[in-house]
DNA sequence: ATGGCGACGCTCCGTCGA
């Protein structure tokens, strides 16, 4: 079972590596951010040609979140007890398996800079009804991926150079925080459940030559419940796309379940 | 040493992202 996430930065422009990928990667699961339109927008035939169900949560212009599913899926749109939100940044299927149901979540968890205003505040927020919503998925006892672009550098051997970030809404202390908090309720970081290795990046800028550089951050992740890490077989950031030509900022990443 | 991009839209600049 290989579930992926990726932020995709306009699924439009994208959508050519994004069938690539599909194709040649084959995840059973593939979680979007960012695609950028709205629902009737959203390039579905193209998908579902390569045999895909589709699940959008749109917006015009920002953010954007859908799943894509080898398998129907039943979804629900909105962050629980966050559905005011006009910002269309979580959506969430269960997912039928051979081995059960499965559920998988697509997360785009606000950049909160500049982090003295009011985004920071909101980015807080956003983060305190996902952890409370994390907690209720524990109490189910299934194997759940809470997948996406979280905006979050857990560590500093997850930037380039932390001195340079220590101020960013993607690294401060508070942010930092929140995330383990999140984690701390029994949620696994897949990546880290099998490396502990710095300079594991899911991001570089598109100025200033970052990828050329190598200054790059790890933001995009993959939680696992206890039901879902105990099956976890292994972790792949899909660095390769990164290189190519009219790449998205921000790589897939994507985990084996067996 | 500095700055270097890219997507979007009531589009040719201003805003946003990370």
């Amino acid at each position: 079972m290989r579930i992926a996430t990726w932020n995709v930065n306009s699924v439009r422009q994208r959508l050519e590596q994004l069938t690539a990928y599909l194709r040649e990667v084959a995840p059973d699961v593939l979680c979007l951010q960012e695609i950028k339109c709205e629902d009737a927008a959203f390039p579905r035939l193209e998908i579902e040609e390569l045999g895909y169900n589709v699940e959008t949560h749109g917006q015009k212009t920002f953010n954007g979140v859908a799943i894509l599913s080898k398998t129907p899926i039943e979804v629900v749109r909105g962050l629980p007890k966050f559905e005011h939100d006009p910002q269309a940044r979580y959506i969430e299927a269960v997912v039928s398996t051979d081995r059960g149901a499965l559920r998988v979540a697509s997360i785009y968890l606000p950049n909160g800079n500049p982090p003295e205003t009011e985004k920071y505040a909101y980015k807080l927020a956003f983060m305190d009804c996902l952890i409370a919503h994390a907690a209720s998925l524990l109490a189910l006892e299934e194997p759940v991926v809470l997948a996406g672009d979280y905006n979050v550098i857990p560590a500093a051997r997850d930037v380039h150079d932390p001195a340079a970030w220590a101020g960013d809404a993607l690294f401060l202390p508070q942010t930092r925080a929140k995330f383990q908090e999140l984690t701390n309720l029994g949620y696994t970081e897949a990546l880290r459940a099998t490396t502990d290795a710095a300079g594991l990046y899911t991001f570089w800028d598109y100025q200033a030559g970052a990828w050329q550089r190598n200054k790059g951050i790890r933001i995009d992740h993959l939680l696992l419940s206890p039901q879902a890490a105990d099956r976890l077989q292994s972790v792949t950031i899909d660095k390769n796309l990164r290189a190519g030509a009219k790449p998205s900022d921000h790589v897939p990443i994507r985990c084996e379940l067996e």
